[in-house]
DNA sequence: CTCCATGGTCTAAAATTGAGACCACGTCTA
DNA sequence: TAGACGTGGTCTCAATTTTAGACCATGGAG
């Protein structure tokens, strides 16, 4: 019950309305979602991280691990191949001795960077509101 | 070596530049940079989902579970818990018998719905390209 | 009296991640 | 000539995180 007015919704929630209802619609298995797919992975706590990395210019894999300090090299080396078996990335080994490895943004992963960027923003603006809701949470008795 | 040039460099990456810069000029300590707390959370693999069903209209906890059906129940009050630590949802007690709880987004979380939606905006146009990207890579050797 | 639904918590098992040893190779230092 | 170092990783084992599912108190319906 209670549908949903959607007159007077904002634009964003306007437009989540609707791609949730076209995802119920076809019997949304949410394991499934292709969407989800591709937003677990920018989950991935090291994949944001290592896309901004890569943003700044191409890096070789020690020099990622140098700009990220705290990844493990194991996380770096599996972050690295599922951003390249997603077209993120590219991968250039140089045969020099011993050999070096590029790694770059394609232009799959350079559009990523505007909803990355959006994203950052928002984090940035609200910051002071999410602090302040974290610390007036401690404060209370919840905690 | 190879300086950045910052001319004929898109906005986004420009952006993402700056910010890059601004983070290592204090010396970037990336397990305390505090934009990355908050997109650490937005990554928790339940979190946008979350967000995303509470978009629709508010819901009581065993709603969103059948909305989720894929999330167990401890993560489900575990990211509901969290959420509301960051001021993202609100959380109302109704005293009725077995009491009900209602989840709603606050202003606060609203306002992450525009970038969230950008980002699956972009999800959406280039699923195919990911997908290709994923079938050629598996077809080849490297899989 | 029994079953259902409410919003969770708790425990034990399964999955993921992290720390760090290890490798082959060549080059640089002593 | 012997070590040590840097390359890009992989491998193993331990620590952490997530899942599945039992459990709880309450009250209403049958």
């Amino acid at each position: 019950m209670t549908g949903l007015r959607r007159d007077n919704l904002p634009t964003a929630q306007m437009r989540l309305v609707d791609l949730f209802e076209n995802w119920s619609a076809g019997e949304f298995d949410p394991s499934n979602c292709p969407v989800r797919g591709i937003l677990d992975r920018l989950g991935d706590k090291w994949t944001t991280l290592v896309v901004i990395v890569l943003a700044q210019r191409p890096h070789r894999f020690s020099a990622v691990q140098r700009a990220i300090p705290d990844i493990s090299k194991r996380m770096l080396a599996q972050t690295l191949r599922d951003l390249e078996r997603d077209g993120m990335i590219s991968r250039q080994v140089y045969p020099t001795k011993p050999p070096s490895v590029e790694y770059r943004l394609t232009e799959l992963g350079q559009s990523l960077l505007d909803p990355l960027v959006n994203l950052i923003t928002w984090a940035e603006q609200r910051r002071p509101n999410i602090e302040g809701a974290r610390a007036a949470y401690d404060a209370s008795d919840r905690a």
